[in-house]
DNA sequence: TTAAATTAGAAGTAATTACTCACTTATGAC
DNA sequence: GTCATAAGTGAGTAATTACTTCTAATTTAA
């Protein structure tokens, strides 16, 4: 992976997640990675193809972040992190989210096997905590923990920190 | 309104849910519409105007969804129908719901001032029924419910009704 | 009947787009 | 040094886009 490879990569991943794929030119992308646009098509064939080699980027990273929960052994401190996941998002993790998000709805694409860990992983959670039905459960859970990232990641959080004590208090964690 | 503008607006609507604003031609929707270009720009101007006649219906109809509302009485009954409504939404209703979605992602519209009406009668209901943070509750329930509608929407539900049944028992209505 | 509004249809425009191609420059193995 | 391969350039292209403009036909209402 050459150093001007990766510069593309990078620059596509910001301006597909703020503009969106189809109104993100390639020209555009090789100008602001000074980058001369056959060299686009030169690594990646297609713009399609581009938007692969982003993907797959993303996803290593969206991946990563379910990593720091494997340490965490007890249920209830385990479920606490899963709901605060969202919540603390970094920014580089915000923007994977948010390119994730504007392709479901821009060219919906399967997405959801990316976010299967986790699922199984917050399904065991509610397991162990004896509820009546964890696959239910779990779903429920990550439909919420969905919109919330959203909201996030659209800026339209009018008060963040009290859904999050709210949740908190609902799932008494 | 002349039929043929109607059917403009109609054709677009559809079109621009299932497509994207920027990803549909003009010429698409007049050839869909049976409909030469140039009437669409004599109505409209733009394509930003068209745009424009199309939330205004989006927006009437979406207001209307929560008129049905306004006869409940009892709280309980009443949250009871606010979770419900984004799980029998009509087809019709789908397709509105849809291109706020898409707009949301793609151009970053205002959409939240439809939903106010919503938002504040679910705030009165948890104040009715006591709950010890109307508001932020408020917010928690509408970004689950906000998660429903876009699972049902991009059918990714794996068991809807599980979710409502679960979400019923949760809040005890 | 007549004037005004609606519409079709076709041709054209300037801008933008994804993508190609012929070419040059570096890199590394022998 | 040589030579194949990979990395990189930048002008060019064909297609598409939103939008205009013209004329002529059709519909509508007074």
């Amino acid at each position: 992976m050459t150093e001007k490879k990766k510069k593309i990569i990078d620059v596509a991943l910001e301006m597909f997640s703020e503009n969106g794929y189809k109104s993100t030119a390639t020209n555009q992308i090789a100008k602001e990675a000074k980058v001369s646009e056959g060299l686009i098509f030169r690594h990646f064939k297609n713009k399609e193809g581009l938007l692969k080699g982003v993907l797959e980027v993303c996803e290593r990273n969206v991946s990563k972040m379910f990593d720091p929960l494997d340490d965490l052994k007890h249920p209830k401190v385990l479920l606490k992190n899963i709901i605060s996941l969202p919540f603390n998002t970094g920014r580089d993790n915000m923007r994977y989210c948010k390119l994730l998000n504007k392709l479901k709805w821009e060219v919906g694409g399967e997405i959801e096997s990316i976010f299967e860990p986790i699922r199984k992983k917050t399904e065991e959670v509610f397991e162990l905590m004896k509820y009546d039905d964890p696959k239910s459960e779990a779903e429920t859970l990550l439909l919420i923990l969905d919109g919330v990232i959203s909201k996030v990641i659209l800026n339209k959080f009018e008060s963040k920190l009290i859904v999050h004590d709210n949740l908190i208090k609902k799932y008494e964690v």
